[in-house]
DNA sequence: TGGGCAAAGATTGTATACGATCTGCTTTCA
DNA sequence: TGAAAGCAGATCGTATACAATCTTTGCCCA
């Protein structure tokens, strides 16, 4: 499957790290779809490396909850259960709030610079026709300002909750149509412009929320789930 | 070394997860101090397998911030910066008070009977000398916190923040000889009988910020620090 | 005709081998 | 005598090979 990465042969791949990031792109582009399996041989192929490097970007790929290891079974991309779905919502309300209250409270005319082309590039990215760039730009919107708040443990757990995040998203997202083109990122904006740690922290909560007011997270019929799991 | 574990030839150690879990183990209880190098063959040696499960655990340790890889030059059991120091407990004050709250709401008498019995342990190891392992269990008492709470993504986040702070406490803890005897733990499972979660958010929140100030966490001069470091 | 068993194919788990890189020591020259 | 270059040893990074496990398919029998 070629689609994971569009150009296979320009870099050479050194490391893990390289197949990682790559990967993780394309998940959070939703090029690649929960569920989707990653048979060492082929994701070995595509970026020319021998199983054993792409061995460690799996390994690495499932501490981070992006894609799971069944023994003998292979790799897969992570599924979130509706119940991991909330979760990953209930961690990132505990921790981003206060976290872009902290942004706000450091944030410098650099920082809001960097935030702006952000959006921009998110913009672009909607009006191209690249909805999966555009989320991924969305999520990383989300990192930048842990960034801002120079709290780099808190940074790699919101990192890796946004990326779940991008799974959950494609999951369970009501209206694959509608643009989420919320003015919540241009709102904060203009919290770090101003310094207004209060009203940061309040905005960010309501985002949060309204995030999740965009999923279908209601239980199922398990017969349903089950019948739609064993026809996937 | 053969202090890392007592009994190297007892268990097979089969997969690279059992050599992950009595790593973290020997950490935890400061049998093994940060700075202190693991080199592959030696850990392969120990635990009879070959360096390639040897590599799978440290970098699974490496994600989890317990060791760090330095390339071409092997992995080293983590020594978090002050600045890190700080962090995981920033963490932890916004991720560990909420989720007490949780589950003092949820927690049934089965619960605070494990409760009770990690806080027998862990007094009884502290009775019969072994530091280390009540260490150990008073971090596991943090994470079966989260474990009540139902919160499982959270719980991870814990786990990994207890598992560095243990790092923390071994670089920065101000009287070696003191014991962590508060009585936090037992004023938090009494909130947990009573299902008193406004009692219980309150009581961990004081829990961390006594833990923090037990830490001597002030800038050093950077010459004595650089030059320490320059040392070990 | 349907269910169960068995063998073949495919995929992952582990070990070993070889090449690359770093560290520390020795040697040599100014 | 000191410093720099080079060599030897050790350690890590990657590839390949083999063993273990699972899945699938085809056959046989009730």
């Amino acid at each position: 499957m070629s689609l994971l990465v569009k150009d296979t042969a320009l870099k050479p791949a050194s490391s893990a790290d390289e197949i990682v990031v790559r990967l993780t792109e394309a998940v959070h582009e939703h090029r690649i779809l929960p569920g989707m399996k990653l048979s060492e041989d082929e994701v070995g192929d595509v970026f020319g490396v021998s199983r054993t490097v792409v061995r460690q970007a799996l390994r690495a790929l499932s501490h981070g909850g992006l894609v799971s290891i069944e023994r003998n079974r292979g790799a897969f991309v992570a599924k979130p259960s509706i119940k991991e779905a909330r979760e990953v919502f209930e961690a990132r309300a505990l921790l981003e709030p206060q976290t872009a209250r902290a942004a706000a409270e450091r944030a410098t005319p650099a920082d809001v610079a960097i935030l702006e082309s952000h959006i921009e590039e998110e913009h672009a990215a909607l009006a191209s026709g690249e909805a999966g760039r555009a989320l991924n730009l969305s999520g990383l919107f989300h990192v930048e300002i842990a960034r801002i708040a120079d709290q780099a443990t808190i940074e790699a757990f919101i990192r890796q909750l946004v990326s779940r995040s991008s799974l959950v998203i494609a999951l369970y997202w009501r209206r694959r149509s509608a643009l989420c083109e919320s003015h919540a990122h241009h709102a904060l904006l203009d919290t770090f412009r101003a310094n207004d740690p209060d009203k940061a922290e309040d905005i960010m909560k309501g985002h949060l929320v309204d995030l999740i007011s965009q999923l279908d997270l209601r239980d199922m019929p398990k017969e349903t789930k089950s019948l739609r799991d064993a026809l996937s």
